[in-house]
Formats: structure tokens, sequence, C-alpha cells
DNA sequence: TTACTTTATCGTATATTTGCGATATACAAT
DNA sequence: ATTGTATATCGCAAATATACGATAAAGTAA
């Protein structure tokens, strides 16, 4: 009873979907909005402005960091994290490849 | 030790969340791009395409309908499933704004 | 060395997601 | 009424994700 089918799908299915799953938190999503700013980008910083504890701050941009949108630059003791522009840009090429080929569905359905 | 700590961020952050939620898994994008085509509409179509189960698609229509991605429309026993275009082009608005943001720290970090 | 700061990882508990078969529902056709 | 077709839902098992405290690791400063 073979588990989690993803493998099954496209590569394309499947580098979008892992994308998506990557902002699929707001606490992710307010990561980035965060790094974006540019004010901080420690994750010392990010925990003291977010209602979650050291540890899962930790998890939630190693997942970022896994799925390539931000990239950590380790400096002494501290880490500073940046946004992986390149990374989004391409994702969100795809994205409006998807949308675009959406929007000539709107005519009608069925 | 309250789980789930979803609720504890912007609605700006939730509704992204949510919607890249909707959007994290292959089934589910392979989903789309076969509504996108415009040749099969139907649930029973979509499962003899996609290698699941007809239950389990059936599950991913429903979640990508409660997401407000996609509109059922039933006729006698069979249902029709549309694009929500209109939903997803918000969506993709405020995708577009988060990037747009993000580009403008691509010159450096730290 | 020792103490301090910052971040990562481990272990664990709980919640959620994914997947399937079986069954129910809803309508159509005979 | 019975049979057939299409879809949704239920119940369950397994896999993942989320969250935290405790601890480890890695460097700095005294």
């Amino acid at each position: 009873m073979a588990y989690s089918k993803r493998e099954a799908f496209g590569s394309k299915e499947q580098s979008l979907a892992t994308f998506a799953k990557a902002l699929a938190h707001p606490a992710r999503i307010a990561i980035l909005s965060i790094l974006s700013k540019r004010d901080e980008c420690m994750c010392g910083q990010i925990v003291d402005v977010l209602p979650l504890a050291q540890s899962t701050v930790s998890q939630h941009l190693k997942e970022l960091k896994a799925a390539d949108l931000i990239i950590g630059e380790t400096d002494g003791p501290r880490c500073c994290y940046c946004i992986n522009w390149k990374a989004f840009e391409k994702f969100h090429d795809e994205f409006t490849l998807l949308f675009t080929r959406l929007k000539t569905q709107q005519e009608k359905c069925c």
C-alpha cells in the first residue's frame, strides 16, 4: 500500500507543489516578510517578533532553506538569512504560466 | 500546549498560506492543469488520468473547492468542476505583491 | 579555561494530511 | 422497482507537519 504518491506525478507538478508547501504556513510567510524588509535577518530577531519558540522558528527556517527560498550565511555564532530571490523568480514565473493558462479558461465551463 | 498556531498570525499571512497549502500537493496541481485544458472536467475523467483512487481524487477536489479555487456544478449524477479564476487572480496578485517586495531586496544582504 | 550568546538538533507529543476500500447518496435508464 | 453510473462520505491506517523543551554545537569574550 505504498504511501505518499507525490513521486507518481510529473516533475513540474512536484516542483510547484514543493514550492507551495514551503509557503503553506503563515509563520513562513511572516518570516519572508520580515526578511524582505531587511531590518532584521537573524534567527533570534525573528524569534523576538514571532509568537513561536526558538526551536520552532529554527525549524521553519530550515524548511525554507531546504526549499531553496532562503540562504543562510553563518557569521560567527550568528547566522544571517537572506531571501533567494532568484529561486523565487523561477517559481513566480511557473505560477504565472499556470495562471495564464487558467485565464484562457474563464469564458465558460461545460 | 495549545497546538496549531496558525491563528496567531496576520490574516494576510494566513490567507496566502491557505492558498499555498491548497496547491501544496502535485495531485492538486495536476487537477488544475487538467481543468485548465478544458478537455475534461468531471471527477471520473480526472480519476482515469491520475494514479489515485476515486475517493482520493474526490477528497483533493473537495480541498480545492474549500479553498475556493474550483467550483463544482452538479449536473444530474455527474459534476463538472471549473477553475475559479477570479479567486486565482486575487491570490496571484497577493503573490506578485510579495515577490515585488522581495526583489527590492536583491541588491545585497547583511 | 569559563561563561555567555546564538543557532541547530534531538526527542517527544499532538495535529493534520494522505490514501484506500467500503458504503452511502443521487440521479438516470430500463 | 431495479439496475447502473457518478460522486461523496465514512472509517481507518500510515505518513507528515507542527510545536516545544532540553540539549548540543560553535563561536566570542572575559
